[in-house]
RNA sequence: GGAGAGAUGGCUGAGUGGUCGAAAGCGCUCCCCUGCUAAGGGAGUAUACGUUGAUAGCGUAUCGAGGGUUCGAAUCCCUCUCUCUCCGCCA
């Protein structure tokens, strides 16, 4: 949520912000409901005053033993009053919040303008797509001979969109996610944390998922509103919602694998064919919670972290700076990795690595405190460090080898049994 | 699933209808005192919103959440959530 002072500030310059994000902002609505608002809260507020001092004065004439009833005859109607008036700014505010709560963050000045990923700005590139001396299968045809990646069976089980990973596969990737937290922990100084995978509506509120994005989410429970969480960063960030945090306690540096479940609403047509957008995915993600005027060196750092995970599994990537509509809700600014796929002769995102500044610690009231000062909001980041399933096409495919084998990328040896090589047909 | 207890400020913990935003203690901040030992004294110490030039004043709200009774609710009533204890069940 954007702070509540920009709404009384220059509406206009708001306005142009948020185009960049393809956000067109009511502004006239804004201002005329601003001052409804503001309007019967100060009617009401005054109403409230009113009746608080008779209250105290009936108190006090009763104590000294003298008459109440021409005091109570003096506020007979202020009752009815003071509850239309608090009708009337419940009704104002609550619309006026409604719509708050929709407006996206906004984005930082060095987001570049454009409309959809074709107007992301490449940042840079690393390592040299491999060249075949076959031509390479995608990571479907890879795996349909052994049977070890079955979207069949998956469908009966469940429905589409799901995926059933047996032997070498489910293996290769309990590997990768033990890498990955390995290396976060051990070399980037990360805690590693464990969450619910059910949260509650407030925790989606939270980080930006409610209201606007309902539709994505997988809500397993409606009359206690639970939902499955679509990222670990909405567990993870929210452990510290409501809470005051020491200033010298800050960063916290967080990572957490964990699955995620997105409903795909919306996304009928898109990558309908192997595992790349999926119902349910592993996933590991770096959350940070920063003093604000450390986030830029924290977002640039956290990047690096999950660049260090595609450098060490020695697969291609490139990185892009999200253009103003390419953005998601809440961020001011994401940096997307994405891995080289041979199949599809392109780069896919395979991490989105965000700075929220206090957009999300303002819905969530996660604060800090300096020294004496008063509590202000802190500064929250994610990235994932990096997406799990994704990971293991981008190695089947990068790695596959002209007998159908796959090598094992040096660094997932030791969490293979020593294992260089996969076998992805009998 | 059964029975019971509880939820108050950074923490502990009083308060059962009226000058209560809330005693006291701890912690923290500032000041004072004291050359003799982790001492003593004083002051201050919640958040949000509104008004305002103002982190000054003033107003409003907040004692788990929501609703009700009342001129007035931390205190009474209802619903919900959560925590704890005992029993049962169970990875």
């Amino acid at each position: 949520m954007l702070d509540q002072k920009w709404i009384r500030g220059d509406l206009d310059d708001l306005a142009s912000r948020l185009r960049k994000k393809g956000f067109e902002l009511d502004a006239a609505y804004l201002s005329s409901a601003e001052q409804e608002r503001k309007a019967a809260q100060t009617q009401m507020e005054a109403l409230q005053s009113e009746r608080n001092r008779s209250s105290k004065a009936i108190g006090q004439a009763k104590a000294k033993g003298e008459a109440i009833e021409p005091l109570l005859a003096e506020v007979a109607t202020l009752g009815e009053q003071l509850e239309a008036e608090k009708a009337k700014f419940e009704a104002v505010a609550s619309k006026l919040q409604g719509y708050l709560q929709t407006i996206p963050n906004l984005p930082d000045e060095d987001v570049p303008d454009g409309t959809d990923e074709a107007d992301n700005a490449l940042l840079r590139t690393w390592g040299e797509p491999k060249a075949f001396q076959f031509e390479p299968l995608d990571h479907v045809d890879l795996t349909a001979a052994g049977g070890a990646m079955d979207f069949d069976v998956a469908a009966k089980l469940s429905q589409s969109r799901f995926v059933v990973l047996r032997g070498e596969l489910a293996q290769l990737q309990r590997a990768l996610i033990q890498f990955m937290l390995d290396v976060h922990v051990e070399e980037h100084g990360y805690e590693e944390v464990y969450v619910p995978f059910i949260v509650n509506s407030d925790s989606l509120f939270g980080t930006g998922q409610l209201p606007k994005f309902a539709e994505d989410q997988f809500r397993i429970d409606a009359e206690r509103e639970l939902y499955l969480i679509p990222t670990a960063e909405v567990p993870v960030t929210n452990i510290y919602r409501d809470a005051i945090i020491n200033g010298g306690e800050l960063p916290l540096k967080m990572v957490c694998h964990s699955p995620c479940f997105r409903s795909e609403a919306g996304s009928y047509g898109r990558d309908t064919r192997g595992m790349i957008r999926q119902h349910q995915f592993e996933k590991v993600e770096l959350v940070q919670l920063v003093r604000p005027e450390d986030s830029d060196n924290a977002h640039e750092a956290l990047t690096q972290h999950a660049e260090a995970i595609l450098q060490k599994l020695e697969l291609p990537y490139r990185v892009v700076n999200l253009c103003g509509g390419d953005l998601g809700f809440s961020a001011a600014k994401t940096y997307d990795l994405e891995v080289w796929l041979p199949s599809q002769q392109t780069y896919r995102e395979i991490s989105s690595c965000s700075n929220f500044r206090d957009f999300q610690a303002r819905r969530m009231q996660a604060r800090m405190r300096s020294g004496n000062g008063k509590p202000e909001l802190l500064h929250t980041l994610n990235g994932s460090g990096v997406a799990v399933g994704r990971a293991l096409v981008a190695i089947l495919e990068n790695y596959q080898e002209a007998d159908g084998q796959v090598a094992v990328p040096s660094v997932l040896q030791p969490y293979l049994g020593g294992k260089t090589q996969l076998l992805m047909r009998d």
